[in-house]
Parts: structure tokens; sequence; C-alpha cells
DNA sequence: CGCATTCTTGCGATATTTTGCATTAAATTG
DNA sequence: CAATTTAATGCAAAATATCGCAAGAATGCG
């Protein structure tokens, strides 16, 4: 096609951006026909919109992205399938007998469900859901974090959950990310929560951070730690090969999680 | 303008949530004609809203799920609306700016939903539920009680939740009974429970027990406090006027609750 | 410049999702 | 209980997504 006269992907990009907060919606016929591409073209762009979180890809086309405080069953059921497969794979780095740390989070939730029950194992986390999750089913030793709730993050955190963390040592702990890259490492969005994400970490044998693919090579305002803290990552089977070699140059240990194989 | 004019499924279902919002109920036909698709497309729409605990799925339409979102459905139900009315009546005792320590159970957490926001209330509580109640309200600040989970209760209990009481000081609290009587006071059937209710009360200065009428005049196996450590006690409107006067003899200040007057 | 690499794009083949309809089952109503 | 309304299920058609691929364009590098 002709080259430069036309709008240059990014620039489309923005376009779409700009005209999916005007509308509220968008859908790739209708980008296709005004930009004169295909919709295969639109649907790549709403692609990379959507892993920077800045809309949401519906079938037909993309939405504004949820309002950040939407009721806590909806953003548990958001992507529930893929959290559900990295929670399957997360959890196989979990052993009989350990100690595990769970911070709060819609993934980890998945991981608690995913956990196996009757394995000695000992959960401690600073997120009530997670704790009541797993009083549900049985053969769990569950350890609440106390501490002034964050109802923002819905969990505990703050002073008094750091001072709790300093007296416990666990085998293996799942910080909830919200970005990952392999040159910067972990982020978080609240300077408290990476305090307390970094503590989590220290008191570690191994961390394991598990991720959405739209988490991969981004930043956030926080830096929690440098990637040589983290043992392992467990990222969706559709991160480009790229990715996981930078990661894998780090002597991190990277998992890919299987998107079959659900629940029967 | 041919195809995308009509509303993307998901569009639909926000719109159908949001609609259900602001009439606090939705019919299926109703919705099929305002979106101009069939009926069979709304009710699968309702269903995956229902799936998520978003609405509640009945004959002929939807409606907003109950009160709180529950996890433990089925005890919270039972006698909800008389735990509903003895809550209502406790929480007059409560002052704007107080620190309250909420125990767990199935009528703390009615107390919970019944608080009132924004008045600069302090919550300390060990139960995972309550919290998780509060949270999703606003203007509470909210304090988790850690240490090790009891399932059983469905509460923190056991010597690190002790030692956390004992850097508190509350102005109400109240303890869940299992079974109070006007000659030999408070009683719990679990003797680690027993030993956090008494310090409970011993950290407060104020306390009010709430019971449903089956635990008057009862007793189980290990005893909380005497009498004289409880300021208040809320009942339901049935009980025997002369029960009512045991209690007074004894100082204590009676309430009843009245069952008329739900929400609107 | 030559050449390899990466990025973007469109296309075809193949899933997956959505939708309306027909049929059967269930709930509600009088 | 019978009549009506509403649900659930299975199915086929249409719309939309995804995947791999190859061609063209841009980019980087010797």
């Amino acid at each position: 096609m002709s080259t430069s006269a036309e709008t240059l992907p990014q620039e489309r990009q923005q376009a779409i951006l700009d005209r999916l907060r005007e509308h509220g919606r968008v859908t790739a016929t209708e980008l296709a026909a005004l930009f004169g591409v295909s919709e295969d073209s639109i649907r790549r762009d709403l692609h990379k919109l959507a892993a920077q979180g800045v809309c949401r890809r519906v079938y037909g086309g993309a939405l504004l992205p949820t309002p950040a405080f939407a009721p806590l069953p909806q953003r548990r059921e958001e992507n529930s399938a893929r959290k559900q497969a990295l929670a399957r794979a997360a959890v196989k780095l979990v052993r009989p007998g350990q100690v595990l740390l769970l911070d709060a989070g819609s993934t980890n939730y998945a991981i608690a469900t995913a956990l196996p029950e009757r394995q000695q194992l000992t959960v401690v986390t600073n997120a009530p859901d997670i704790a009541q999750c797993l009083m549900a089913r049985e053969g769990f030793e569950i350890l609440m974090i106390g501490g002034r709730m964050e109802p923002r993050i819905g969990a505990v955190i703050g002073a008094q959950a750091l001072e709790q963390l300093r007296r416990l040592r666990a085998d293996l702990c799942f910080p909830g990310a919200c970005a990952v890259d392999a040159e910067y490492g972990l982020w978080a969005t609240d300077s408290e929560e990476a305090l307390f994400k970094r503590r989590m970490i220290e008191v570690s044998s191994e961390t394991a951070v598990v991720v959405t693919t739209d988490k991969l090579g981004a930043l956030s305002a926080y830096q929690v730690v440098e990637l040589d803290a983290i043992s392992h990552i467990v990222v969706e089977k559709d991160v480009a090969a790229a990715q996981i070699e930078a990661f894998r140059a780090r002597e991190i240990q990277m998992h890919e999680a299987d998107p079959t194989a659900g629940s029967p």
C-alpha cells in the first residue's frame, strides 16, 4: 500500500484511543472502515492498547477499562480462565509441608483456589478474601497478617503488617505484581504496598511472580525489588519468546501456563 | 454506519447491569425490546452476570444480589431478618468516632452491615468476612487482628491474636455469644475462643452482648466472663419479661430489638 | 550499497463466540 | 389442573477472533 501518506500505526492507535474515550466504545468494523485498513490490523491495535490497560478488549471491538474499583467478584471473574491457567502452573512450584506467603490480588486468589488440599501447607496471607477461600477448603494451616486494612487494595498493609512479617520465614512467596520488567524488576502502584511486597520477598527462600501478559515489560510507580530477588516467573502461553529469553538470561526460572486442560 | 450502530455483547451486559442498579430490577422482555435482540440473548447475558455474582437470576428477569455479597450464604441467611433487627438495635449503642471491637459470627456480621458509614468509626475485627464487608462500604477505618485462622470459627484466635489485643483500647466491644445466663454469665464452646473473648472485653470500656433468643439462659463449655463485665445486652422482642428483669437486677442495660421497620 | 532483521500488513484456514430458532422442560397463574 | 409464560437445551448460521504465513516497507549495520 501507499506509505507514509496514510496514518502511521501508532498514530492510528492514538486516534482509536481518542475515539474510544469520546464514544465509550469502538467496534472493529467501524474502525477498519474509518482508517481504511483491514480488521486484522485494527484487532492488533486493540490488542496492544488492551495490553497497556487503556482499553478492554471485547467481542466485536473494545470498551473503556473497567472502573478501577468495580465490585470485587467482578474483578475476580475477569480473565478468570487465564488466571486459572496461570494458577495451575503456579501451584506446581509448591511442595508438601511448605510455608507459603500469599499476597492479595485476583491472580493470587486464583492460586488459593488451585492449591492442593491436605498437603500440610501453611498459608500466610494479608488478604481476607484469600483467607476465607482457604477456610472453606480443608487441610490448610492459615495465618492472617494483622494490621490496617487498605480498602483500595483489599488487604492489610502498613507498619504493623511489616512487623509481623519480620517474625516469619516462608519457603515460597507469591507477591502480587503490578508490573514486571526484565531490566527494571518488579513494580507496585502504591508505596506502602511496595514496602510490604519487598518484606515478603525478604523473608522467603524463594519468590514466584505470577503475571498476566499485560503486566509484562511494564513499569509502575514504585519499585519493589530488582529482578535478582526473584526465583520464578509464571507467564501465559502467548508471551513472546524474546521476552522469556530476556528473563532466562537473568537466571530466572520461567514457567508457561497451559490454557487448556481446565477442570473437568 | 450499518453494523456498528448495534451494541456489543459486553457493552450490553454492562448496560443491563447499570439499568439493574438504577431500577433495582430488570425483566427479560423489557431488555429484549430495549436492545433489539431476542430474549434468549438477554437470558444468556443475565446468566453470565449472575455467574459473576453481580445479579440474582429470578423468574422473568433479574434482581440485585442480596444485600452484601455473602460467601457463607446459608448460615447468614438463616434468621437473617431477626438478626438484622438485632443489629439495628445494637448499632444504636455506637457513637461517632468510637473504636469498636467486633468478634466473628453471623450476628456480628449483621452488625457490620448495619453500622453507619462516615462516622469516623474504627472497627477492629478478627473475622475476615466482616473486614471484607466493611471494605465494600465507605468511611471505616478497619483493623484486622492477625494470627492463626480457625476454620471452625471462621476467624483468628490464639496467642498471637491475644497479644495484639493487649496493645489495644476499644470503646465498645461486641463479643459473639454462644450462651448467656443471668446467673453464670457469658459462655463459649471453645477454650481458645473463650480466652479471646475475655481479652476483648478486658480491653474495652463497654461491652454489648447481642443474642438471639435461643442463646438466652443457656450455658456452654467454657465461661468467658461473669455477668458484671458486661454493660449492655441486646435481645429480641419476644423474650420473657422475667428474664429481662433478671439481667436488669444485675445492673445491665437491656435493649430490645424491634423486628418491624426493616429497610424500605 | 548490500544484506539481514524487524515491523506491519493482508490473506486464507481454522477456531470461537454470538445469535435466533425449534423443541422440551419448568414455573407461574387463575 | 390447564393455560400461559418463562427457561433450558441443542443446533445451524453468521459474525468475529486467532493463527500461520508471506510480501512489502522500514531499520540497522558492516
